[in-house]
DNA sequence: CGTCGATATGTTAGTGACTAACATTCTGAC
DNA sequence: GTCAGAATGTTAGTCACTAACATATCGACG
């Protein structure tokens, strides 16, 4: 079992330069297999799909969670922005290189773009589940984590872009601060 | 090119029929195109993909437009609010049916789910372009252009759900009502 | 009518993602 | 050292999708 978590990190860094190298299109799994040293069923027993090598990212529940444990009095949409916040601050990923390689990869393919949003659906769906349980109207827990989920990863494109200085973590805090300016000032 | 029309109808009809029978990952498009008297390559030249035939919908591009089209001294979001209310005040498909099972189909599969957020975020750019060209911000624009599409596809989603009363038109009305109320509220 | 060019369709053969079934090797506990 | 279970390999298959080339259909035009 430790063997395979081993494995597993090597097929997803080798997948991902790769990627980065030739274009998503023009790597075949076999391909990848075979730069980590494995057969591709190897690569299918730790990935579900091709795809998931470049979104695979443990934030979504954490995100949920967070969301979950901020002080119950603020307005809901301030409390997914701190949640969001808080989770991002709580596991700072220490390799910028292939979080950004992954980001680059993800928001420059339409197959992989929408897996994005996927994914972010399911996020808001459970983000909505915990705020709707403390009273929240439907509606406005919908609204909020669609907003703060949206300029979230709006950040993340952006910043995966071209020479976009600074860290991550700061760029985030600067997207979510805009969405709580443009609240205040009507939009 | 009469007769292309006439076949291109047929294919969709009847992998529409299929799919919402079977579910859409147990027809191939061998059987579709069997059943509509015809060739696979006959139907991916009339579709890129499988998943096309659910989504195709004319409704982005006509979206953008009527956007373009509204009063410039609206604020960004009335402007993409009223903007897509317009756009599907003109092109209202007659066949409720289709649609909802158009709709059902694609909110009940993930990798539908995930191309229709994909066709959600060509609109956005596309509404983005025109909102900044009068001179509104880019982060106000694509928040405008995020929330209502955002509504728009959840009032889509929910509409194809377990029955929903009332012809889809005013369900729409309703939910980008709801938008323009929770902005006034201050959430 | 007959020819001809464009458009619509068919056939065949292939690539590549993904799965199922079964065989093999490797690792750790006893 | 043995043995169970985990990790990996092999093989054969399905299905979405593409390329290349062949055929058919249809409308104009002489």
């Amino acid at each position: 079992m430790r063997r395979s978590q081993a494995t597993r990190q090597r097929l997803q860094t080798v997948a991902i330069d790769l990627f980065t190298e030739k274009g998503f299109d023009h790597v075949t799994v076999e391909e990848i297999a075979a730069a980590a040293g494995v057969s591709h069923m190897t690569f299918y027993r730790n990935f579900p799909t091709k795809e998931a090598v470049v979104l695979d990212d443990p934030y979504d529940p954490v995100v949920a969670a967070a969301v979950t444990e901020q002080d119950r009095e603020l307005p809901a949409l301030e409390r997914v922005r701190r949640g969001v916040l808080d989770a991002f601050g709580r596991l700072q990923e220490p390799e910028d290189r292939t979080v950004r390689q992954k980001i680059r990869l993800a928001s420059g393919h339409p197959g992989l773009r929408a897996r994005v949003w996927e994914n972010n659906l399911r996020t808001e769906e459970v983000v909505v589940e915990a705020l709707t349980a403390t009273g929240i109207p439907r509606l406005e827990a919908a609204v909020a984590a669609g907003a703060v989920l949206g300029a979230l990863t709006a950040a993340l494109f952006d910043w995966a872009g071209d020479e976009v200085e600074g860290p991550l973590g700061e760029r985030i805090e600067l997207a979510l601060g805009l969405l709580v300016s443009s609240e205040v000032t009507g939009w």
